[in-house]
DNA sequence: TTTGTAATTTAGGCAAGTCTAATTTATATT
DNA sequence: AATATAAATTAGACTTGCCTAAATTACAAA
């Protein structure tokens, strides 16, 4: 293991709060993402610190360096291949993975993922629609468009998710919405922008402003 | 993880050492066994213990209880399934996947290694020829007869080794051995029992006693 | 039966990672 | 400019797993 499996979810963490983002992560954000407290958030913050990993200002926030976001990618390299494994050879469902992947992840081995990615045939996205970084740390641009803000009668493919917890990805399954699958938006309510879409077996459901968030789009 | 990483390691030494053997495993063997210092080993038999997976008496030995057998045979498991996906399905050598087996093996989820159980085809022996405990913990009868002892002018057929380590298995990869290979004993020599053997593909090799103990042969 | 010695255990400490409670700081609001 | 307050940090502790050095103990040899 390069850095410890701690090290390496904080790095995570900070890396994923921070992506896209102009100002710096926040102790509080780290602390509810790794379901942890801010002082041990603190702690930490100093050690990576020191290691160049992050940087650090007391009281202003943090965010990850080079050296840090290339650490971070490599796990999230490792964490989607394993996704991948686990749903297209082991047959695992989408909504059972990230928890396991979350432990595979720190499993360090640079030629384990680099066999394990030629297996599986250079995979470009996870389950969950996530891309893949290559073995050079380099991400392409993710999902962009989420389903909240369409137009009223647009059709859409579903692209991926914003959120790989299980009970959220169970809720999907039971509407029959995964990556892959055709939407077309058949109303927006005006007064909280919830949803009704026509989903392609043909059921309709409607989908609250809260998880039209989530789900992404991309043109059908 | 039902236990942690460390207490696996140690119910595994524990079981391994003691394995087949009528006395109780000593502090010392473990240290050795594991790297590590005879006090660190008391400090960790006495947490075991605590738990009831070993039984121990201070200066008297140690030895598992049903219930670390059960769990060192479930780590057991786990470890030779990843060998066998290692070997078989990303394509390392058998030389380079048991440190690679010792991080995977930690991984908890008894659905996942069903699920890798399945995938390989509920393999039952790993690519050192030994046997694969099944999801209940039991294990069939490894690897009896050892090279040395054998007599001169039989015929073998390799079945396993009694030795993991990569440098001892590149050892016998230059010689052409390996679980499966038939090998015609031509001489022993009477001083120091080292070994001429024909091997399968043709070439003659010596074979020393340390090295012929190390390596089990089934009827050819 | 005493004694020497090697194995083992205990004593005391250290590092990583976490926590609660107390304190400090940035900053928004009078 | 003073002050309130929410966020962050520090202080102090705990657990796990490990270590070195100093006792202890089993047991073999005298
Ligand atoms: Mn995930
Ligand atoms: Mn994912
Ligand atoms: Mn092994
Ligand atoms: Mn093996």
């Amino acid at each position: 293991m390069r850095y410890t499996t701690s090290e390496e979810n904080y790095l995570k963490a900070i890396f994923h709060l921070g992506h896209g983002q102009q100002e710096a992560v926040l102790t509080s954000e780290i602390a509810s993402n790794l379901n942890t407290t801010a002082a041990s958030v603190t702690d930490m913050l100093k050690k990576l610190s020191e290691k160049e990993l992050v940087s650090y200002e007391r009281y202003r926030g943090v965010r990850v360096t080079r050296k840090g976001e290339r650490a971070a990618l490599d796990v999230i390299r490792r964490h989607r291949l394993w996704e991948v494994f686990l749903t297209d050879v082991l047959k695992f469902g989408w909504d059972e993975v990230h928890h396991l992947a979350e432990e595979l992840e720190h499993v360090s081995s640079d030629e384990l993922i680099s066999r394990l990615d030629r297996f599986l045939g250079h995979p470009r996205f996870d389950p969950h629609g996530d891309p893949i970084p290559d073995k050079n740390g380099k991400l392409l641009a993710g999902k962009v468009r989420s389903l909240d803000g369409v137009n009223q009668g647009s059709d859409w493919v579903v692209s991926g998710v914003l959120d790989d917890a299980t009970p959220f990805l169970q809720f999907l399954n039971r509407k029959g919405i995964r990556p892959g699958i055709r939407l077309n938006v058949i109303h927006i309510d005006p007064y909280d922008q919830s949803m009704l879409v026509a989903v392609e077996s043909g059921r309709e459901e409607y989908l609250s402003f809260d998880v039209t968030q989530l789900i992404t789009v991309a043109q059908a």
